[in-house]
DNA sequence: GTCAGGCTATCTCAAAAAAAGATAGTAACG
DNA sequence: CGTTACTATCTTTTTTTGAGATAGCCTGAC
């Protein structure tokens, strides 16, 4: 059974006709006999009544429904890749915790702007679980805070953001090595990248990896270190926008351990959908706003 | 786009393997690559990530979503007419009330014991209605009272009725011309074929066709027989079924007045599905129960 | 690092199928 | 009774498909 055949035949059936089926479709009656022919054949069942009037049977009108679902499905795949314009169907994104919370949502709102018929999906969670993730096929796209070493990537540089170190009371130098070793550091769960710039910054004061407490959300990190709990480590943007929430004070650390890219990951542009190249397309404007100077060199 | 080329597809999303995708839907790998090639250069997207493991790129598992409805859709149309066994899909009859009445409950209590998975649908109506049904493709096949001489009908003979005389009071001659003129007759709709027998009825006694009031159902019309309303004609099995519950008497009428036919009628039998094919046999074999008389002959 | 094994892309040829045109037969209409 | 419009059938040409053979590539093991 064909598409073409089953085109064919709800053409036949809505026209009454197999000439202007053939005209309606670009091809000649003979053809249209011979697909219908071909159709009936298969299913063992006579679809179209000739003699008199030509007009689906009652095996053809069962047909028509099956046919409508089949064509109609077609016709939204097709769209789905070939839609002029406007992009369609899913968009699946995965971001840190941080990401989503300060830098996706005016870019999210631009992109919905420029493709409303998108349905976005976010999921969150550290880099590692980002990277299995969009391998998986479970997202289209990633944000992650450094290079992906995996080839076939395709990257884009999105955000550069810098770390502080975060407590609950106002700090001017780095805290004692002896007051390090005896705080707690909150960090999100395993495969944060964030969570190895903070070993880094305990080793650079020559402390081992302390109690370190891991967290789900950035609400509830931010809350415990605000409470006295301990200390953490997040891009200051992100302290930023919660400042004015918590009671929280923050320290500038040395740039060797401050600073992390987040880069946009996915696979070649050749695998896109036009909803997924679209948002690529967002993001690299958004992107070249912010740091002009990049995008000028 | 064609079918084959989206089984293929799927056989390769869902294996990881163009070989094993091949093997499974009997045809050889290179066919395999040239159908999901041909499939990507339509979409112009890459829906196989061929480098490193096979699997669906984004573009891919997008697609998958509409290849499944399109191929599911198609495996149902194919199981409605090449279902071995059980038949499925639906099964429209049109019938007039007194058949759907007394005629059709064994009928169709038998077929859907014989065929669970048709959905049933009956519309009642006079016959010339039922006719018109038929035509218009909205009912797969209708009983109805004398042949159609419409040609290219499948007709098969179904019951035989037996038209009463119905009043509210014991009746052991018929009515006097007088008594029929100055009562009503009580009928269904426009299109009754036993309409016309009461016409023929009160012609036979020098009457002019006096006041007819049309009902829509049986119940309604029996009620005002029996509330002295005036007369009706139905068939002798229709009345006995519900004498119980209406004060009503009857009155054999002459043969040449009384035997009306019920007939089923269908196109040509190459256009049925296999759920009206399956009804026709569950009737034949009804009808060769009731009237062993005739399959002798 | 090299080699073997398994996998996919590409090329080629034969077979099959589809498209288009021409023609004949048939039903409806005036 | 002839005309017209429509579909079925036949034929030819073109396109597509299927299958085999081969080359190239990646992976994993030694």
């Amino acid at each position: 059974m064909q598409l073409k055949s089953l085109r064919l035949f709800m053409a036949v059936a809505e026209t009454g006709s197999f000439v202007t089926a053939a005209n309606q479709l670009h091809t000649v009656q003979s053809n249209v006999t011979a697909h219908i022919k071909k159709l009936e054949d298969e299913l063992g069942v006579q679809l179209i009544q000739r003699a008199g009037r030509v007009r689906p049977t009652s095996a053809g009108l069962a047909l028509v429904e099956y046919a409508e679902r089949m064509l109609t499905a077609h016709d939204e795949a097709v769209s789905l890749f070939r839609g002029q314009e406007k992009a369609c169907g899913r968009l699946r994104i995965g971001a840190m915790e941080t990401t989503t919370a300060v830098r996706l949502p005016p870019i999210l709102a631009a992109y919905h702007a420029a493709q409303p018929d998108v349905d976005i999906q976010i999921k969150t969670g550290p880099t590692a679980e980002l990277v299995e993730l969009l391998l998986d096929g479970q997202v289209d796209c990633v944000f992650v805070a450094g290079r992906l070493e995996h080839s076939r990537y395709h990257l884009l540089k999105a955000f550069s953001e810098q770390l502080v170190l975060v407590g609950s009371t106002p700090m001017t130098t780095m805290p004692s090595s002896q007051e390090l070793l005896t705080s707690a550091f909150l960090a999100f769960r395993q495969g944060c990248s964030y969570r190895q710039r903070i070993e880094l910054l305990l080793a650079s004061h020559g402390v081992n990896a302390g109690r370190i407490f891991e967290f789900g959300s950035l609400d509830a990190m931010l809350g415990c270190v605000a409470a006295g709990m301990g200390y953490t480590v997040l891009p200051r943007g992100t302290v930023e926008a919660h400042q004015h929430r918590f009671g929280i004070h923050t320290l500038e650390l040395p740039a060797s351990i401050a600073n992390v890219d987040t880069y946009f990951a996915a696979f070649e542009p050749e695998t896109w959908t036009p909803a997924l190249a679209s948002f690529a397309e967002t993001l690299r404007e958004a992107v070249a706003i912010d740091e002009p100077q990049l995008t000028a060199s």
